[in-house]
Order: C-alpha cells, then structure tokens, then sequence
DNA sequence: ATTTACCCTATTATTTTAGTAGGTTTTATA
DNA sequence: TATAAAACCTACTAAAATAATAGGGTAAAT
C-alpha cells in the first residue's frame, strides 16, 4: 500500500497541475483545498522539491510549482521518492536492492516471480506520468 | 514491500513443499532450517492453517502439512492472509476496499492508474502457485 | 499417565508512519 | 530599509504496525 504520505504527494502534484498557470501555489492553499495537515505537507513537499519534482519561491508570491511538464513526470518517480522501493522483495529491487540472505537469488522460485511482479509493476508506473492522473473531463 | 512474516510464511511453505512426502513436519523443524524465530513462526502456519492452506496434526508425531496440492495455492491467496491487500490504495483493491473521501472514483485519473496495476500484479499472483516458487533443478 | 507437539492469547520491544512545533531564511514591497 | 509573507529546516511526539517473546492450554500417541 502506499503511504498517506505518497497519497497526498499525488493530491498535492493533481492540483498544481490543474493550477499551473497561475504560478506559484501557496502551501496553506492546497493544504486547505486538498484536506492535507498544512506541516506534514509543508514536509512533503520540500522533498518533492529536493527530489527535483518541484520547484519553489520563497517570500511574498512564493509557492511551489512543477518545473517539468506533467508528462514527464512517470509515477514511478514520486512513488520511489516518498515510499522508496516500488518492489516486494529487498531482493528484487532495482533502485533499493539488498542481497538475500539464505537464499541463492539465480535458483531462487520466489525471487523469479516478484522479479516478473516487480517489471509488470514498473511497466506501468515508469510510463504513466501525472499527465495520466489530471482530472478527467 | 512484503512483511518479514509473509517473507518466513513462503519459506515455510518451500520447506513443507519439499517434504510433502515425509508426512507432518515439526514446527521446530521448519524453525531450525529456515531460521526463523519459533514463536513467531508458530503464529504465522497457525494463521495459515486457520487460512486454510494447511492442516495440522498435534501430539506425538504431528506437525504441519499442506492439503492442497501446490498448484493450487495461488501466491496471491498467501499474501493478502498474512499481509492484507496487495493493491496500492484501498479504493481499488478487490479484497479489502474502502471508499476514498473527497474523490469521484469513477473519474479519479489516480484510480484508473491504480486499478491497472492492482490488475496487472493480479495477472501474474493469482496464476503462479507455490509450485512456481518451488526450487528449481 | 506421560510426553509430545500444536493451540491460543497476551505482552513487549522496535520501527515506521503520521503529525506537531517552532524558529530561520529569503524575498517582495511599502 | 523595515516589515510581512512565505518557504526552509530540524527536532520532537504520538500512534500504529511489525516483529518477536512468553507461557499456559489442549489433543493425541504410546
């Protein structure tokens, strides 16, 4: 399951999408507009702003926006960047990979599968981007 | 990621697998082999033999065995016992559903995604066995 | 009757998640 | 240049989940 913290990383990208011609969008705003504790996403988003998602003002106008276009920003990314691994296993994990102890990872049954879980996954979620979760019409 | 517990629940089950032959085998047993903790082992076949994956003997000559044949032990009937849901958010997960507040499901991009990943880690737990992670030769 | 081995529940310790608090720095603008 | 606005940053706390321990209860074989 994600975390509530990847869930509101993504309600917060959503409305910055839907607001980004407007400049820079005052935390306070889309805490009140999304529901999110108005520190915890302040945290939130300055990790998304050092994971290189966002980009951010300081001072009177300041804000955060997105500094790349929503398309080119695969789910994968934020994903990783507030819950880490995207895989089952520390063993199958291409970004945060831990070698299995007990357990001889080329003859290994259950290292194959979540290898085959782990790529059906990341097909997905490398290729769809915050484009693909806008607000339907 | 997979709990250690669903991690242990699959070792387990890989030893009892091999020795299906050899009638109940002794928790202490499956402890000693695949290093892990008796107790906490003790709970999790418990839990799995309430799931009905396994069936137990107790006294003098019991132990643990599986009733079904491998092959019909989905890897994904395994998981959601022992660790709960497998999809991503609770609003599209099959088992364990539960509505999202502050958001049209049906028109919710994030939904969509999320349903196509639940869909596609579906695809592959629900076809692979406990025969698929059997060791291979 | 006794021993073996699973059954069951409660408790504890550790880690992770979620959220709070409060001061610091930067910037626009009056 | 003072002031207010807004993000920045670090530390702390509370709650929940995970991992593990403990110990007596129950059933079955001999």
């Amino acid at each position: 399951m994600l975390s509530k913290k990847a869930q509101y990383a993504f309600h917060a990208l959503t409305y910055l999408m839907e607001k980004k011609e407007e400049g820079p969008i005052l935390i306070s705003q889309i805490s009140k507009e999304k529901n999110i504790s108005l520190k915890f996403l302040e945290q939130i988003l300055l990790e998304m702003r050092k994971g290189g998602i966002l980009g951010s003002k300081k001072g009177k106008g300041g804000g955060y926006y997105l500094i790349k276009e929503p398309n080119e920003i695969p789910l994968a990314k934020v994903i990783r960047l507030i819950d880490g691994p995207i895989a089952l296993l520390p063993c199958v994990s291409l970004n945060y990979y831990e070698r299995c102890e007990n357990c001889d990872e080329a003859n290994c049954g259950l290292n194959a599968v979540m290898s085959e879980v782990r790529d059906a996954n990341l097909r997905i979620l490398e290729n769809k981007t915050l484009a693909d979760i806008a607000q339907r019409p």
